[in-house]
DNA sequence: TGTGTCGGATTGTCGGACGATAATTCCGAA
DNA sequence: TTCGGAATTATCGTCCGACAATCCGACACA
């Protein structure tokens, strides 16, 4: 075949039911159609754009799919607002398929942790601390059992994510924190004083919110998670090493 | 309507095709195919599953939109490792269908930027160094266009964020880099020395990295940022406004 | 007020079909 | 025998029509 200059860009088609799926995105970002607003039935969607009602379907499937539109009660699609787990578990998978190592997660997740709490600290409101008092008080009675202790730990930490008033951060930990539970869970079901001394972190994380003192909160999450390192060392693995064999046997279960 | 006590959980019947999606995906997450590895074409899916064709066609809709399965040049699905940027892209939807304030964004921005340009510092290699330079070199050249330092600014980011060679960082950082690139375009086009002084802040990151100097590295990227903050400020915004009305014309525009 | 019953609307799923396009095979010419 | 182009095949994107299940609303009835 002879090189020929390359006079034309190569032709993309884009398929319909793509189509259909970014015109009603569209729609729904620039502000056509607000939150809680129907987008129409499958039958009137196929009217609007021409097509047939498989290709709308496809189309509708990939936004359901995001979250950013959803069926009430009626079946009817409307527009809503994306929750948080929803796009997490997706960015958790990718994480499980470039098996990203302990090491990057402990890295990503100080620096994260370190600034959710600066914000829980400043702003926590009183029905958030009670929250996590209540939370802490559950995982006192619990600290027999790793399992439940791991699941109070994931919560405890959505909390202070929730008290920290920072949605833009909220969104960003989430898909770390997806990886830290079961990581969690496996070091307190081997390392005897696992439970405790995380107890104690989250009573002192706790008392520091409550005190508004940024730079106790600051110490005590450090502490927190070098205690998280620490454990997964001594649980017997290496920091550099992927950690989706940990993450698999929980991922299928919770998706979707 | 009277408080009855709950006996019984809601009934919930997952329809086939979001069966027929999260059977290949848990293969695929418990490894059972691995990346690159073809999937079966519709037909055999549909054989295997025993359910129709549009059905099928539902069900991977979801997964190929995930970016975890791919058509290969055959047209044939194989599973694939999703790329950062169309996760990130749905994360920030919800950002701005969630309407986060610029606060938040540069509370969150903060704590990323701070923790890759460390761990840049620390890993960077000469070839993302030379990258990186020769981003700075085009910055320099192209200081009157706000539009297109900009660009190169988000550009910037990004090889940063390569550089640290944390891929949970990277995965955390994307979704908020994406609302920050509208905003530092608006930014720039509005404030005249806007250009030269990130240009500034570039060349001390790259230095900074170069030396592998963590510390002047955290200082640059806090300045960088605070003349953001600056920036967003003096071009007539509240910080606590929402951001979306900057976001929407890339949005629309990028989708896909 | 609470409970059957009915009709209409909407979705989930199905079977079948067609054209377009890339991959593969095949065949004739050099 | 080898090579290039033509014919065949495989697969997907899209369409059509259809059916049952389910939900909503209305209405009658106790």
């Amino acid at each position: 075949m002879t090189e020929l200059a390359e006079k034309f860009r190569r032709i993309h088609s884009t398929p319909a039911y793509q189509l259909v799926a970014e015109a009603i995105e569209r729609r729904i970002l620039t502000g056509g159609i607000r939150p809680g607003e129907p987008i129409g039935t499958e039958a009137e969607l196929v009217k609007q754009f021409g097509v047939n009602r498989s290709t709308v379907r496809e189309g509708i499937r990939l936004l359901e799919h995001d979250g950013i539109i959803q069926r009430q009660s009626n079946r009817r699609l409307a527009v809503s607002v994306p929750h948080y787990e929803r796009l997490a578990s997706r960015t958790t998978r990718a994480m499980v398929l470039h098996e990203v190592t302990f090491r990057e997660l402990y890295e990503a997740s100080m620096a994260l942790q370190l600034a959710t709490i600066e914000g829980a600290a400043q702003r926590a409101t009183a029905a958030m601390i009670a929250a996590m008092e209540e939370n802490v008080a559950r995982t006192a009675r619990v600290l027999g059992e790793p399992a439940a202790v791991a699941e109070l730990d994931s919560e405890f930490h959505t909390l202070i994510g929730r008290a920290s008033g920072n949605r833009v951060l909220q969104l960003a930990r989430e898909p770390s924190d997806l990886l830290v539970y079961p990581t969690t869970k496996m070091i307190l079901a081997k390392v005897p004083e696992g439970p405790a001394r995380l107890l104690e972190a989250h009573r002192m994380l706790l008392d520091a919110i409550r005190r508004r003192d940024v730079e106790a909160g600051r110490l005590w999450a450090r502490r927190h998670l070098n205690d998280w390192r620490k454990g997964f060392e001594r649980a017997g693995n290496d920091l550099d090493q992927p950690i989706d064999s940990l993450y698999l046997r929980e991922a299928t279960t919770s998706s979707s």
